[in-house]
DNA sequence: CCGTATCCCCGCTGATACTG
DNA sequence: CAGTATCAGCGGGGATACGG
């Protein structure tokens, strides 16, 4: 089986911590995901049932990945049945300031784009 | 042929302004643009050069979207030939602050990430 | 010089079913 | 309840070739 091309799948541009950052908040349900855990911590229902629409699988990948990159904390609580405790960690919360400041300018855009069209 | 499966394509979970921004600076190339366009106006080429290893697609896809978009504004130079120059709008430097918070966000993520792996 | 068109690959995400 | 496994689809992005 040769592969009739090579395309080396692209070297990654990214050297820059902004890529490292957007990976995080890149997912299209983490954003959600600080958000209401920046509230109060939450079990893993309780955020599915947050993000409405959001597939186990997809939020198992990205809450596994937010914990290995030291944004939320997974604290299991010893009752019966075990529930599974999630909260933003110190370094979760720097997270908030950087998506309000997307969501301001979020704003504008739409603002912006309703304006064009009328 | 009969599609063996809908998979309906998935209903996009996105309602917030969140998604609207980080459809602009989730480019993979998007911050650098904006970065470089923030120092000054630049032409096709010469951001071509900044972003060493962009291809012209990508950098034309994104610099039309972020034009319509009302990032920023594209001018014809009547000059012989005509050279074409891109620089930001005021909605355009308003992202500059999110993505500073980001770029600050991800000095956290890799000291942090630079710390457990020591 | 300034792009656009075509082809291709990979990763993210969703749907569903199954395990502890 | 709290996930994991498998299958599948879409879109972003790179390479190259071509048009204005």
């Amino acid at each position: 089986m040769v592969p009739r091309r090579k395309n080396k799948v692209t070297p990654p541009p990214n050297t820059c911590p902004l890529r490292e950052c957007l990976g995080i908040i890149g997912g299209a349900w983490t954003p959600g995901i600080i958000w209401y855990l920046g509230h109060s911590p939450r079990t893993f229902s309780e955020l599915k049932g947050d993000l409405k629409g959001v597939s186990a699988k997809v939020l198992s990948t990205r809450l596994k990945k937010l914990a290995v990159d030291g944004v939320v904390l997974r604290t299991v609580k010893p009752t019966s049945p075990p529930t599974v405790e999630y909260s933003l960690t110190d370094l979760g919360c720097e997270l908030k300031p950087a998506i309000e400041a997307i969501v301001a300018v979020g704003h504008r855009l739409k603002d912006r784009r309703a304006g064009r069209v009328e």
